[in-house]
RNA sequence: GGUCCCUUCGUCUAAUGGUUAGGACAGGAGAUUCUCAGUCUCUAAAUAGGGGUUCGAUUCCCCUAGGGACUACCA
């Protein structure tokens, strides 16, 4: 307690530089963040950088913080600022300072950051680093169309505004024009960056987009600003990002350069591709963790998976939890080049925890799937908890996400009766032995099960019919189980009729054999 | 077009200047089982290509090819 007051108190006292010289000596933990922008539902390229981020501090004994860049008030919405809330949640990641828990840096939010940027901005036009220009978006825009049209070896801004007199300044702002603020960025020489996997990224300045927008005409910062600005000022360590960043790198260096501050060490991680090879996108399949959670996935297995696209403690450890995670996570362990993620895997990661689950919670779990089928009530009761409490073990071995109890567990509420004969025939029986297997079986099922004689002792009397009749044990049991089941696939059929119950059981096989002697006749 | 990044089985990955290049998913075959699933066993499958350096390279260097990202008053 007091130890995390007097870190707070050196944070607020200390000027930025300061911070940094005590992180250089080592003498302060590792501070990293995760940025994201609510402009959409979280998706599985955004949570893994927030789980490597998480376990890189909690592996390194540092501090996790969440940002908000809520910048881009035309994409901006409530629905995915609650959505990565709700996420992060669900998944169990904590974050030490951010938006609700508050901290010792914070507004985390960037548009309660407004007027910050805008100080930093200025600032920059007052030290000759950056100009404010007053161009159109229609020039702007024409500007592109025709360096794109060109093939144009230089794109991008045309400085046009660099230079401009005050005469000329005056002029435009007399018109109301509202300015943006751009970066000067140098035309000779280099930058370079230093990232912990891909080593040493060099750029020619020429080469760094032109002179980029830094405060928009609306007042707000654009990202490179407000990013910079907050990792600095939150004394963030290292910045762990997608490698789509990878290019504004430089332009970063540029600007902690004209602040006259030390960067970070950077880490940009591999990105997520979908099949193709392309950027993981709607096009792929779902992407968004809210549909991974609808559909049935458990965090445990998301988390395990996501982390092991990019990063593998050893190459054959398989099975991470989150806490396990949080001690071994290193960052040298992450891959540099861009991996696909596999759909299939991740079934078979939660196919593998639903199994570990325990029946209660998975009981719980497998809940809201039989309401919203209509299955079950809005307010289940006793007997319908006792339904799902012998459901859940028998399917459980059979579910590769939560909602497949629901097409597992449909011939409990929904009777389709199965009326084409041929569909009760095992292979290897005909039409013939297949009505006497039905009857015959269901005399010893029936019978059997109303004296309540062991179900182990039942099968073996089946198998004996079958062994009588010549026909293989599925011979028999086939033909029950699509009376009883109303299908050729379904639960163990001793676990069906224990959920169906003895009197819904003898009316389903009672028809069945009409059905048979019907076509027979 | 320009800049930058990447490259081990189909996919995720491990390994080392000297190995039969390992594991997992997916695929195939079999066993078990009342179907399905699960479980178990077995199986096929890779160092992008070309040059170097070296006794020896998949590993180090160079070139080529392929892929990707970026190139917004979006992040």
């Amino acid at each position: 307690m007091s130890k995390s007051l007097k870190k707070i108190s050196i944070l607020t006292s200390a000027s930025s530089v300061d911070v940094f010289l005590l992180i250089r000596r080592g003498r302060m933990e590792v501070r990293v963040r995760y940025a994201p922008s609510p402009t959409g539902l979280q998706h599985i390229g955004g949570v893994r950088t927030a789980l490597f981020n998480y376990f890189f501090a909690r592996s390194s004994g540092g501090r996790f913080i969440l940002r908000v860049e809520d910048t881009d008030r035309e994409r901006y919405s409530d629905e995915s600022l609650d959505d990565l809330y709700q996420t992060l949640d669900w998944l169990g990641i904590k974050w030490d300072e951010g938006p609700v828990v508050g901290g010792p840096c914070g507004p985390y939010i960037q548009s309660e950051r407004f007027e910050l940027y805008r100080k930093y901005a200025e600032q920059l036009v007052r030290d000759g680093k950056a100009y404010y220009c007053y161009c159109s978006p229609e020039r702007l825009e024409k500007l592109r169309a025709e360096q794109v049209a060109s093939k144009s070896e230089y794109q991008g801004y045309d400085r046009h505004c660099a230079d401009l007199t005050d005469e000329e300044r005056a002029e435009y702002e007399r018109q109301g024009i509202k300015p943006v603020i751009r970066l000067k960025v140098p035309t000779e020489g280099k930058t370079t960056f230093h990232d912990i996997l891909m080593g040493d990224i060099t750029r020619r300045n020429r080469d760094v987009s032109p002179d980029p927008i830094l405060l928009k005409s609306d007042g707000f910062p654009t990202y490179h600003l407000a990013n910079v600005i907050d990792d600095h000022l939150m004394g963030i360590t290292h910045i762990m990002r997608a490698q789509e960043w990878i290019p504004s790198g430089p332009l970063h260096i540029l600007l902690y350069e004209a602040f006259g501050w030390e960067p970070p060490v950077y880490c940009h991680l591999p990105m997520v591709m979908g099949k193709d090879g392309q950027k993981l996108s709607k096009r792929h399949g779902s992407t968004s963790l809210r549909d991974f959670r609808e559909k049935g996935y458990l965090p445990e297995a998301i988390i395990n998976y996501v982390t092991l696209v990019g990063w593998s403690l050893d190459g054959s450890t398989e099975f991470f939890s989150k806490e396990e995670l949080e001690k071994c996570f290193r960052i040298e362990n992450i891959h540099k080049a861009p991996g696909v993620f596999d759909y299939k895997k991740l079934d078979w990661f939660n196919g593998y925890y639903i199994r570990a689950c325990e029946n209660s919670r998975l009981e719980e779990l497998v809940l809201p799937y039989l309401v919203k089928a209509g299955f079950i009530g809005e307010n289940p009761s006793e007997d319908e908890l006792e339904l799902v409490r012998k459901l859940v073990p028998a399917a459980k071995e059979r579910m590769k996400v939560l909602s497949d109890i629901v097409p597992l567990s449909a011939f409990i509420f929904v009777d389709e009766p199965v009326v084409d004969a041929a569909v009760y025939c095992a292979k290897g029986s005909d039409a013939d032995n297949t009505l006497s297997a039905l009857e015959k079986g269901s005399e010893i099922l029936l019978s059997g099960l109303k004296e309540g004689r062991e179900y182990g002792k039942i099968e073996e009397d089946l198998s004996s019919l079958a062994a009588g009749l010549g026909v293989k044990v599925n011979g028999v049991f086939q033909p029950l189980r699509v009376a009883i089941t109303n299908s050729t696939v379904s639960l163990p059929l001793f676990d069906s009729i224990s959920l169906l119950g003895l009197e819904e059981t003898e009316k389903r096989i009672n028809r069945a054999i009409g059905i048979l002697e019907a076509k027979n006749e």
